[in-house]
DNA sequence: TTTCCATAAATCGTATACAAAATCGGCGGC
DNA sequence: GCCGCCGATTTTGTATACGATTTATGGAAA
């Protein structure tokens, strides 16, 4: 029995060099608001910030260029994406398609263990004390994590990898759309139903539930931004002075 | 009235850096066939057929990456992705779910115009001669320009490029298929009534078809595969003398 | 005071340089 | 004759350096 095993999974996952430290990273910042839409992103900072040259961050900052998170404006730097309103409803749309025939995919194909995973998500979602400090964070990681493990269950890597980049390219408006609001919970019933029919194999069932289930969200966030607009802290308030 | 006129246009079109020019080209030569899959890609051989040196590259390699044209393997380099039947079929099942929704979303909002550049194109494809020189590299092309214009019809960014990229991705495999088949119109009454639905704004039909359109592809696409396997030129015939 | 322009600082995009790892070759052992 | 090991070459990944462009600053003129 060797002992040293340099597994395919260990090599691809202990070997990636800075470019996916530093992307990894960024998107955590992105996602979870630290660098919020209109943020402006200086290399020099963000390389002094990991203790590594320009080189690599601009590598990492092309992809989630190429992913949409960041947009790049030529000489003038990166900046995190700022949806209007416009485009984050263009993004549900990809996301109910994407989404319904995922969870049909996914409710054919998942298997016992499937169920089991997904299932202590969901109760794990339900247990959390909506009194607790840091609730809405906490909620919003584990639904993410109850969709993204439904959707894993179709065994698709190109869908799941879609359908997770498209949640988390909305992912901030929706996270401050949550202090707006202070409620997450209002699908509660709507997951228990989702869960009940990809338990029950009912693909056409379950793939109808992700779709309402994403327009009820989009109808939610849109309510919410035509209400609040589209949140202060999106807005960079760049005094521009000449037109040119 | 001033005569230098550096128009934002401009700026963005003429002053995209290198970068932009590599990705471009290495995207043309994967989806040409110029680079099969397998191929792999030398960082330092491509800079000097540019003239440039390997950051730029590098740059453009990593946008390649995160569209998923490529792929890195860490400090092996980056080759040109090379799917299975499995892959193959994952990407033909999202293309059908995609293009399927892109129909019916182009078809209600086409416009008038809409309808006559696709039919300018429509006549452009049946008008080929397929004895000539270079027919089938042709066809293809003006098949391609045919689909993206119908879906740019939708006027939904995000959606045309995921399409596109979907469609790009196994344009490599359907370009060798040819070669065997040589055969590229079984799908001209398709077009035609693809054409005709996408006219008379029936969108639920432009997308049934658009669909089956994206099935039928796949079906010859399969067959081939199955017969002739995954051509010769794709495997990369490496003897990998150790494990480890 | 406001506007304009020139100069300075900051930032980006690319080239070059260097260290680490992988591949390729030959060599010896079995 | 085949397998495994060791050094040279190639290739990658990152750091540093430098020119070009943009943005900020300060002073002069209206």
């Amino acid at each position: 029995m060797d002992i040293d095993h340099p597994e395919v999974n260990v090599l691809q996952a202990e070997f990636r060099a800075l470019p996916d430290v530093l992307y990894q990273s960024l998107r955590e910042s992105i996602l979870n608001g630290s660098l919020p839409p209109g943020s402006e992103l200086r290399q020099e900072l963000i390389a002094k910030q990991f203790g590594v040259s320009r080189v690599p961050v601009r590598e990492a900052l092309s992809r989630l260029q190429a992913e949409g998170l960041i947009i790049l404006r030529p000489r003038r730097g990166f900046a995190v994406t700022s949806l209007d309103l416009a485009e984050i409803i263009e993004v549900f749309e990809l996301r109910m398609v994407l989404e319904q025939h995922a969870l049909e995919t996914a409710t054919r194909l998942r298997t016992e263990s499937d169920v089991l995973a997904v299932e202590a998500l969901l109760t794990a979602m339900e247990s959390l004390d909506p009194q607790a400090e840091g609730y809405l964070p906490a909620w919003l990681d584990v639904n993410r994590e109850f969709h993204n493990r439904l959707i894993a269950s179709a065994r698709r890597q190109r869908l799941s990898t879609l359908t997770i980049n498209l949640r988390d390219t909305i992912e901030p408006y929706v996270r401050i759309e949550s202090y707006f609001t202070g409620q997450v919970d209002d699908a509660a019933a709507e997951h228990r139903a989702l869960f009940a029919a990809f338990k029950d194999r009912d693909a056409t069932r379950a793939g109808e539930i992700s779709r309402d289930h994403c327009l009820g969200s989009m109808n939610r966030l849109v309510d919410s931004i035509r209400r609040h607009g589209l949140s202060p802290v999106m807005m960079t308030p760049k005094k521009s002075r000449r037109a040119r």
